[in-house]
DNA sequence: TTGTAGGCGTTATCAT
DNA sequence: ATGATAACGCCTACAA
């Protein structure tokens, strides 16, 4: 029964029938298949053509058994981050038959909720970037198949054992180790984190930068701004905290690229020398980084290995039969330093 | 029959079975839906539950008839252009219930065409941001419906009209015309458009630039730059070309923001100052354009009005009848110009 | 080269 | 409140 107003469209039947044909036929016809004679297969394309007919997703994926279709949820993907992040998930995807399904999660309490599992419906397996709380992951996702990116610890641990979860996770030390290293080796002396604050927040960036600051003899400085809808501004205001307080850093390590932007105008327009006045640092590696004056040096994230990881991990948790046990496995990827003018 | 090595997913048969019950109380369980005891469901949920059951969207799909599955093939989504424009559609898609699917096709001539025929084949509809020639959108999407984002006109006219084939547009001279007003109305008199060239090109930003120009007695410069990877460089490159000649612009449009950032970045190496020496003003109106310094003038494009055009549209021809005409339609957007500080 | 039969997993309809 | 039956549109397998 089509729906109001809709016309049914035209199906295989139809199609045979019009060209004389059995429905086998026209299905060898459409799928290039062999045996069938050039002129019957032109018969059926033309009478196809006429009809408008295509194939129907369902009825070919139902007997396939196809189930390539991944979702991918992130909080904004006008971003440069997660779109960078996606465009590597795209090539991936394709090179292997998948369907990239882009779903936005905006933050944000209860938005969209059932909007959120009309389209999960919709996937036969999803990667996530997004700080949901485990228990409305475990009612959205249901049981299926779920890769976590950067997840929070405590999230991790909060998640149901007996649903198929995993998680590539980013190992910030590393990356913060080599910055480190460099600025202090470039002789910088007070070197500030900016640290956004989150709700579902940890503080073990704090931590981890706290300590390796101190084994290299310096005062660890952080910066903590409320987060803002707008990165940009994030790094503004971070430097207006730290340059309107007593000692002004040297040094800032920005939470990521863009709010090292925001650093850099906010420098600039207190006529601060960049990076002779103050280093920054940016994390990330986006590709707008050389678009700013001066080019900003970053922790650069590979997002090709990071997509890799998580597709693998995706594929992998697919073909595990059901019955088998689902260990969930972590993975982790570190950052590359890449010095440019900035710091 | 399972594929190699996979174990069948449990079906609903497996869970009635367990559960002691019929399929369609299973489906009454899974669904919310009324007429199934508290007791029953609990019971159910729990088979499902412990058989990792997750209901095929291949068989519900098909009884329903769903068919809200959208394709949007851009080339380049880590291109902050594609992924604001991107943004829109996902937002648009996701209140109308329907899976955005996204396909990059990078450019050159036939890169991956079976692969783009795989993955449109998982779609119902198409919005394609795309040089394609026209015989091959013809191959590759069939009698899939298709709208074309800012296609050439080339392109439009040499489209198979029995298809069902609409576009959308940008109607580059009012927004032109809003910024040539401006800038002759603050003194500049030498004003250069950069162009580029691509191998689809029709020129008509350059005819149109011409006359808008000269309308306003100035004389037109136009500077063409090959077609790069990189806009970045195209716009650094245009700077080395119009600067390098003997009468420098004092006002320079840029082919869209990415490469007006690259004419800023090479304006400020050759400490020319911007807007004092040479106005700067791009076109697309990113996010990121408060982001450089001086902050970017630029003819802002509605991306959410674009995107809902498109949507609405493919909408519409989802909606019209397979026997009934599909005229081809064609809507256009134009830009509002932002005045920032670069021009 | 072509046609026939069967089933993929689900939901809708109708009966109990 | 629950169950039986019939599509949905297609492809694979096999028969002619």
């Amino acid at each position: 029964m089509p729906k109001r107003g809709e016309t049914k469209r035209a199906g295989i039947i139809e199609v045979a029938e019009l060209a004389g044909v059995s429905r086998q036929t026209v299905t060898r016809a459409m799928n290039d298949m062999p045996g069938i004679s050039a002129q019957t297969k032109r018969r059926v394309l033309e009478a196809a053509e006429q009809l408008r007919y295509r194939p129907s997703r369902f009825g070919r994926e139902l007997v396939q058994q196809s189930a390539r279709s991944l979702g991918l949820i992130v909080s904004d993907l006008a971003n440069p981050y997660f779109s960078e992040l996606a465009s590597e998930f795209a090539k991936i995807a394709a090179a292997n038959q998948w369907a990239l399904v882009i779903i936005e999660k905006h933050p944000g309490p209860d938005t969209g909720w059932e909007q959120l599992r009309t389209l999960v419906g919709q996937v036969d397996a999803a990667i996530a970037y997004t700080d949901l709380a485990p228990h409305d992951i475990d009612r959205i996702f249901g049981s299926l198949p779920l890769v976590l990116l950067d997840a929070a610890e405590r999230t991790l641990n909060a998640l149901s054992p007996s649903r198929p979860r995993s998680a590539v996770n980013i190992d910030l030390a590393p990356g913060l180790a080599a910055v480190l290293d460099h600025l202090v080796g470039s002789g910088r002396s007070r070197i500030a984190l900016v640290d956004i604050r989150y709700p579902t927040d940890e503080s073990v960036r704090r931590e981890t930068f706290a300590r390796l600051v101190r084994d290299r003899g310096r005062e660890p400085v952080v910066i903590e701004v409320e987060a803002g809808d707008d990165d940009l501004l994030v790094g503004r205001r971070a430097v207006q905290i730290a340059f309107d307080a007593p000692h002004p850093p040297d040094a800032i390590i920005a939470f990521n690229d863009m709010s090292a932007f925001g650093v850099l105008k906010e420098l600039r327009v207190r006529d601060l020398a960049v990076p002779e006045a103050c280093a920054v640092v940016g994390i990330d590696g986006l590709k707008i980084g050389v678009f700013v004056e001066p080019e900003l040096t970053t922790l650069r994230l590979d997002f090709a290995a990071f997509a890799q990881l998580a597709f693998d991990e995706v594929v992998n948790m697919c073909a595990t039969a059901p019955g088998a046990p689902q260990p969930p496995i972590r993975r982790h990827v570190s950052h590359e330093l890449v010095v440019r003018q900035s710091g």
